[in-house]
DNA sequence: CTGAAAGCGCTTACAG
DNA sequence: CTGAAAGCGCTTACAG
């Protein structure tokens, strides 16, 4: 490949085959108006010239892109991961094109994005929000993971409240009275909800709710953070015996913290999660953990966003929550 | 958001500062020709109106969409998110918008997303094939991952014969002498490779090559093959004793089988791994793998296209080898 | 059924 | 230093 040919354009097809550039772009379109074999012809020589249109031209001239834009903190997470491929595989389906952008949870680059996406005339996106979300009127956006209440076209999240209950009550069944809590920051609503429901699951269940039970990691919910939380939990006095992770990746830190100590799970401190592990089964011990829906978490957002193109953004914004299923392995202290 | 508002355009900006439309998009380009104070007045109205210029317009002018294509196997795959992020970080810094396209492994839908890509005018493609490109002469490519030699402007894949040579040696090191192979379909050159490299190693430690003791996974090396393979290996008469895998993926597969037929890593069979499990010290055993750097290999394929960009495509194409690192855990029977 | 013309929102020679 | 004009490659009323 020593040099960049010229993209052949409809008027070089239109040339080939001898018509106008108008009927070039009816025939290629399948418009009824176009004769059979004029179609024939036109598409004889697009086929020919190995003419591929330009969508750019034709965004400019329709105004409307046919593209997405989905803002993730971050894609080499395998939750946001499988999200963005549920998502993609909806708004392909339905010709869209997604153009996905990292934020590393930092707000302003949430801004920025928001803004290339925008100069890029998207016909909507789906932002699972760190925080730097201001909204436009001037593209509908659904949010998921995230919620800014009173925001967007339609809202897409998991069961955080139900899923924690859950998890509590798992811990109760199997005779905890002191449940530990290793959570997120409540900046934003996952990790308000799960920690908001810890309170209320504890207290729901006739248990003393002791503050020094819940320790809260760091903002990107980090493997580190989480490993931190769970030793200043480990280090008090009376330590819990069964502790909540509010995610996958806060549980892999703390299943480092329990093994440091030279603990054991869960014979010395029981451990549930929020977020199914990926190879949870792998894991020494097998977690016991609230089964992961990412992929049908972003067809959702998909879908709402696709769904409020039809309606004109007029309709009233949907609130979807995916429920959450508890997988028994080991941690917990069941078999 | 009942409605969705109309975007300003350069014209707008240009009646609101009282300045013909060249001069507005000089004045917001910074273009010295024009004077300060009408830069001013240019800026503000754009600041009043909430301008964004119009990417679509701009590319179709200037012919340079500031479009890169990505084309992944999985992106729900730790080991390409990675690459994407990487890669995204360095053209993003260089003023591209990266467009990611999942292929499931399909030759099909990658031929779809290479014309996809096209007509959205990408300036250059960065593609992890799966066996469905065709070289193009419109736009500049770079393999990265697996390669298809002779083709595109560049490439960057690990070292896997290497990568391989050192897991063998490292087994021959401990002490054994029937090592096993759970590998990939010799279709693409990342499969192809590590397997020739294991035969090469092990013919070089001076060990007698068993045709039997090389099975392999299927073509998305995946765990549940990994398993197959690795149950084949462990119900011969005389199983390995030690085994390489070609991927993290199949050697979770692996340690399923393992532990479903009651034997013991690494007491009844070794095991190390290409590829560094994330979480791999969690695992259990830990297992001894060669260390991930798959966000330095997105970054280099990106740099290699702009390089490609500047030079004109004429320059030979670079194939550049990311050196591996062995990680050395339990699963070997170290420590 | 087909074509000439206008226009999407920009950039950029060209003229002054 | 500024503006009028042409043009990027399409689509789509409008006329015939």
């Amino acid at each position: 490949m020593a040099t960049i040919a010229h993209h052949p354009t409809l008027a070089d097809v239109a040339r080939e085959a001898g018509v106008s550039v108008s009927t070039a772009s009816r025939a290629l379109r399948d418009d009824a108006a176009v004769s059979p074999m004029t179609k024939r012809r036109v598409r004889d020589a697009a086929r020919r010239l190995g003419y591929e249109p330009n969508k750019l031209a034709r965004s400019l001239r329709t105004r409307s892109s046919s593209f997405v834009g989905m803002i993730v903190p971050d894609i080499a997470i395998g939750f946001y991961a499988r999200a963005v491929k549920g998502a993609q595989d909806v708004l392909e389906q339905a010709g869209y094109q997604v153009l996905v952008m990292n934020t590393e949870r930092e707000a302003g680059r949430e801004l920025q994005a928001l803004r290339t996406l925008l100069s890029h005339r998207v016909d909507g996106v789906l932002l699972a929000t760190s925080g730097g979300f201001e909204d436009s009127d001037r593209v509908p956006v659904v949010l998921f993971d995230n919620l800014v209440p009173g925001s967007g076209v339609g809202s897409v999240a998991r069961a955080n409240r139900e899923g924690v209950a859950i998890l509590v009550s798992h811990l109760v069944g199997h005779g905890h009275e002191r449940i530990g809590f290793v959570g997120a920051p409540p900046i934003l609503t996952s990790g308000f909800e799960r920690l908001e429901s810890f309170q209320a699951s504890v207290a729901a269940a006739g248990l003393s709710l002791r503050s020094e039970y819940v320790r809260l990691g760091d903002e990107s919910w980090s493997p580190s953070s989480g490993e931190r939380a769970m030793r200043e939990l480990l280090a008090l006095d009376e330590p819990p015996t069964a502790v909540v992770t509010a995610s996958d990746t806060l549980a892999f830190g703390a299943i480092e913290a329990v093994r440091a100590r030279g603990r054991r799970i869960p014979d010395d401190v029981a451990l549930v999660s929020f977020d199914d592990p990926l190879f949870g089964d792998l894991l020494e011990p097998p977690v016991t953990a609230l089964a992961r829906n990412e992929r049908e978490l972003g067809e959702l957002a998909a879908s709402l966003l696709l769904h409020a193109f039809q309606t004109g953004v007029r309709a009233t914004p949907a609130e979807v929550r995916l429920p959450v299923e508890l997988i028994v392995r080991r941690s917990c202290g069941c078999l």
